[in-house]
DNA sequence: GATGATTATTAGCCTATGCTAACTTTTTGC
DNA sequence: GCAAAAAGTTAGCATAGGCTAATAATCATC
């Protein structure tokens, strides 16, 4: 520590570099839980509506083709968050139930925030859908506290 | 059309399905660029403060490996917007600061507004990284407005 | 209950994005 | 200017999440 006046090399680079990569982490790992957190919030919506979810309604409404549902269906059933029987409509496990319902209400807040900041309900849906998989749980109650009280 | 109590069956719901398929559809779309726009920000800041983008400070802050980036770095410049040379440090294209620079300005923005919503630096630091990349022009600047506001 | 339409599955392909191990090149420090 | 350290590359592997084409099962209707 001869030189300070290096490119990186203060303790508090170091600790900024550290900060900034676990930051990009924790966006990676949020990444891998937004397509099975949207199958099964909508699962249980389909469920909710319908009485049972079929894929060929998920397919519709994922916009993405049959093959590619069953696939991922196999995922999330491998994953423990649905049951399901060859050529029959899908369930929620427990814990599919929990998740939907934690990826429910976070869908919920979003959208009402960006509703009550005076988003345009089609864009509004569009970005929630998108921007519920990265919010926090502090963010997430700044959110609702703002849209409760506008 | 005989019987509307049927499921699905209505046009309004048709409409509804459309509809929601577009938005997912919207949000894989900007997922495809996320990690792209991440790089040519991040590369543009390391530029600005040293001069050049070396792909061990980019793995530091990326938390990635080495060969991680290396293999981004194919496909950025393979997109047109970096160039590089091998063992040497990366550089933006034109079309690649003109992406970095609309990246910055989106990160700020949600960044700024997190941050005036009353989160901690932190937080908002780690959310802004993810959100950013689901925000629509629309929303951007009803978050622009509203951190100008308070 | 046969049959045509609908729905579901399987196989096989592709790209993106991560990793480790092994190797090469460049930089640094005497 | 040489040796060791640091940085960069390459090869090879894995998983997720898309797709099409082909096949199979179920459902609806007569
Ligand atoms: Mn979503
Ligand atoms: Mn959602
Ligand atoms: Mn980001
Ligand atoms: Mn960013």
């Amino acid at each position: 520590m001869i030189d300070d006046e290096n490119l990186e090399s203060t303790e508090a680079e170091a600790r900024a570099v550290e900060s900034r990569a676990e930051a990009f982490i924790g966006v990676r790992e949020a990444r891998r839980s937004e397509v099975a957190e949207d199958y099964v919030e909508l699962i249980a919506e389909l469920i909710h509506e319908n009485g049972e979810a079929r894929p060929v309604d998920i397919s519709a409404r994922m916009g993405v083709t049959a093959p590619t549902v069953a696939k991922t269906l196999g995922r999330l059933a491998r994953d423990g968050l649905i049951t399901r029987a060859k050529y029959r409509s899908v369930f929620l496990t427990e814990e599919g139930r929990a998740l939907a319902k934690e990826c429910r209400h976070r869908h919920e807040i979003v959208l009402r925030f960006l509703l009550s900041l005076g988003l345009d309900p089609e864009t509004a849906e569009r970005d929630a859908e998108g921007i519920e998989h990265h919010v926090s749980e502090r963010t997430l109650a700044l959110f609702a506290a703002f849209a409760q009280r506008s």
